[in-house]
DNA sequence: CTGAAAGCGCTAACAG
DNA sequence: CTGTTAGCGCTTTCAG
C-alpha cells in the first residue's frame, strides 16, 4: 500500500517489467502505471548523439577522451551530455570492449565489520580507485559454503580480479578461472589445491618475537591460547611459539598450549581454568584479537591484570589506553591490501610470473603488559 | 620485466587487446603472446548450447530456473554447464532484461575502516545478499568532491540503488537519478536540496540522555566537545546538549562548548586547555568516537581519568575494559544498514511513498565513567 | 515445450 | 577527423 502518482491510497497488485498493476481503493479504478515515465527514460549514447547532431561514435570518442575530435564537436557533445544528465553505461561498454574488463574487483574478507578486514578493505579501495576500479566486498564468516557462493556471484559479475581470504578446505575450483586469466590473489591465508599469488603476515616470526620477548622478561611458564587448528594463521602462530620455547631450551607442557578457541567466551573460560591451577602461567600469549579480548576480561575479573604478562597477536584500538597498555604483535592490513592490488594490476597488465608469496612483516609494539616481570 | 610462457626474462613492450608484445632479452626474439589461449576462452551460453545440442534459449531457461523444460533437457544442459565451468554473465543479461537491473547496490560510508561504517557495511551486505544483490562500497572521507566522483562511478555501473552518507553541501545533483526511479537512501546525515528516504540516529535524544545523566550525577560544569559545525550530527548533538542544560536551568558559558574538533589531536589539546583553567569542568560529553579517544588520552595524561566524568557519543570496542569503563551513547549501525536496504527494496518493488525519515533510537550504556560524581 | 530472430548500449573495425 | 556497420552475451518476442 502506498501512493502512486496522485492516487492517495493505492494497493499494489503486481509488477511486470517496467509496469505495475495497482488498484485505487477509493475509486476502485485499476491502474497500470509505468515505473519510469518514458520522458525520464535513461538517456543513451544515441540520445546524446541525436541532441548534439553528431554520430554515435563521436559521442563515444568524447566520453572516452579519444583524440582526433575537433574542439567545437567536443563542446557540442559535452553540452548534450550535461543537459541530458547522461552517464555512460560501463557494463554495455565492457561487453563489447576487447578484454571485457568490468573495472570491478571482488574482495572476500573474514568480516567487513572487524577492524583487520576493514583496514584491508580500505587499502584495497584506495589502491583500486587509482585505476578507477570499484570493489565488491563480501564477508566469509569462515564459512566454506559462503566462499563458494560469493566467488560464483563475483565471477558472474565478471570481476577483473579476485582478492580473497579462504574458508573452504580447497580452492582448486578456481583453477579454470585462473587459466582464463583472471588475476587471483589470496590474502591472510594461503590457498590449497591451486598455485596463486599470496600475501600473508609473518605469523611465525611474530609469534617468535612475542615469545622471546616474554622469555627475556624472565617468564618460563608461558601459556599460548590459539584459534581452531584448521585455520592457517592459528597453526603458524602456535608453531612460532613452540619454536621459540624450544630454542630457549624450555620444555612446553600440555597445559601450556590451548587451542580451538573460536570466540571470546571460550578464551575467557580457558584463562579462568588456567588461573585456577596450582602452577598457573606468569605470562600469556594470545594468538588472536578476539581471544585477547576474552583474556583481558578474565585477567581483570581475577584481579591479575597488573601482574600477569600478556602479548596479543594483532593490534586493536584502545590497546594503549588500557592499564597496563597491551603489548601486541601488529600486522599490517593496509600493506596487505595494497600489495594484493599491486599483484592484481600486474596480472591485468599481462605481467605473468610464477605465483609469488609475499610475507608482510609483523612488529612488536611494547605498551606495558608484555613487559611485566614474573611475580615469584 | 617478468617471465612469459617459458621465456625466462622478457620485457613487456606493449599490450593491445588480448595480445601482448614483448621482447626476449637473451635471444632478442620478438614475442606476440595471447593473454588467454583461445582454448580457454570463457564459455558463453552459445558454447553450452552447442555442447548440449540444444538451442541457446533452452540454456537460458535452465540458467534462470524457468519452468517448461523437460527434466532430461535440464540434465543435459546442466552437464554441459558443469563440464565447461560456465558462469552466466550477469551484465550481459541485465543489459537486455527489462528494467536493466544489475543486482548491485552502491554504498557510500564515511570510511570502511572505521567501526561504525564497518557495521553499517556488514548489515547492508547481509540484507542485500538475501536478494542476491552485491554491494559496491566506497569511503567518502568527508570530501565533497569524492562524493560526486563516487556517485558518478556508481551510476555508470547502473547500481539498482544507492545508500549513502553525505559530504557535499547539496545532493540536488541526484534529482534526475531519483526521477529515473533509482532508489536513493541517505544514512547518518540527511540530504540537502533533494527529498529522499533518510535513516539517522536520534542524535538530539542521545545527547539529551547523556547530558541529563551527567546532571543527575551532580555535575554542573559540563563541557561539550564536538566535531565541525558543517556536519549535521555534530550540530544535532550540540543542540541536544544545550537543550538539556537549559531544561535543567543551567546556564552554559562560552568555554563549555568547544567545537570544530576534527581529530583526536585537536580533542586532546582542547581537554588539556580545559583542565588548565581555574574553573575546569567536572564532566565531559564527547560528541564523537575519535574525540572520545583524544579526551581519554588527555584525562589519563593529566591523571584525572578516575575523577572526571565522561560520556562519549558512539560506542567503541574495549570501552568496558578501560578503567573506569566508558559510558557511551550507543548508536545502532546495523539497524541503520538494515533499514536502509529495506527502503531500497521497497523502491525496487515499485512501492512509492513520499520520502520517509527514520530515526533510529540511541541508548545509554553505563559503564562507570559517566557515573563518577563531581569532586568538589 | 523449444528455437530463431531481434536488439539492450556500447565499442571495434573499417570506410569515407 | 567523422560516421556506418556488425556484434559483445544475453533476454525478449514470437513462431513453430
Amino acid at each position: 500500500m502506498g501512493s502512486f502518482r496522485g492516487h492517495q491510497r493505492a494497493i499494489l497488485l503486481a509488477t511486470h517489467g517496467q509496469f505495475l498493476l495497482a488498484i485505487d481503493n477509493s475509486s476502485w479504478e485499476i491502474l497500470i502505471i509505468m515505473k519510469t515515465p518514458m520522458s525520464e527514460r535513461r538517456p543513451t549514447m544515441r540520445d546524446v548523439a541525436a541532441l548534439a547532431g553528431v554520430g554515435i561514435k563521436t559521442v563515444s570518442r568524447v566520453v572516452n577522451n579519444e583524440p582526433y575530435v575537433t574542439p567545437p564537436m567536443v563542446d557540442r557533445v559535452q553540452q548534450a551530455i550535461k543537459s541530458l544528465h547522461y552517464e555512460p553505461s560501463l557494463a554495455a561498454g565492457s561487453l563489447r570492449r576487447s578484454g571485457h574488463r568490468t573495472q570491478a574487483l571482488g574482495l572476500l574478507v573474514g568480516d567487513v565489520a572487524n577492524p583487520f578486514s576493514g583496514s584491508v578493505n580500505r587499502a584495497v579501495e584506495d589502491a583500486a580507485g587509482q585505476r578507477n576500479l570499484a570493489v565488491f566486498t563480501s564477508s566469509l564468516d569462515d564459512d566454506a559454503e559462503r566462499e563458494r557462493m560469493i566467488v560464483s556471484e563475483f565471477l558472474r559479475r565478471r570481476v577483473d580480479g579476485l582478492i580473497m581470504t579462504t574458508a573452504a578446505p580447497s580452492q582448486s575450483y578456481l583453477h579454470h578461472e585462473k587459466e582464463r586469466g583472471t588475476p587471483l590473489v589470496f590474502i591472510d591465508r594461503p590457498p590449497n589445491g591451486i598455485d596463486a599469488d599470496t600475501i600473508i603476515s609473518d605469523n611465525v616470526g611474530g609469534a617468535v618475537l612475542a615469545t622471546e620477548h616474554l622469555i627475556m622478561a624472565g617468564h618460563r611458564r608461558i601459556a599460548f591460547l590459539g584459534d581452531r587448528q584448521e585455520i592457517f594463521t592459528a597453526r603458524e602462530r602456535q608453531r612460532g611459539f613452540l619454536q621459540a620455547m624450544r630454542q630457549a631450551g624450555l620444555t612446553v607442557q600440555g597445559w601450556q598450549v590451548i587451542n580451538g578457541l573460536s570466540d571470546a567466551t571460550h578464551a575467557y573460560r580457558a584463562v579462568r581454568m588456567l588461573l585456577d591451577k596450582d602452577e598457573s602461567p606468569t605470562a600469556i600469549f594470545s594468538g588472536q584479537n578476539i581471544i585477547t579480548y576474552g583474556v583481558l576480561r578474565a585477567l581483570r575479573d581475577c584481579g591479575v591484570q597488573a601482574t600477569t604478562a600478556l602479548i596479543g597477536f594483532d593490534d586493536f584500538p584502545m590497546a594503549e589506553l588500557l592499564d597496563p597498555g597491551i603489548t601486541v604483535i601488529a600486522q599490517n592490513p593496509r600493506g596487505i591490501g595494497r600489495i594484493a592490488v599491486e599483484r592484481v594490476f600486474a596480472g591485468l597488465d599481462g605481467i605473468w610470473t610464477r605465483a609469488i608469496t609475499t610475507v608482510v612483516p609483523t612488529t612488536l609494539i611494547a605498551r606495558g603488559s608484555g613487559e611485566l616481570r614474573p611475580q615469584d
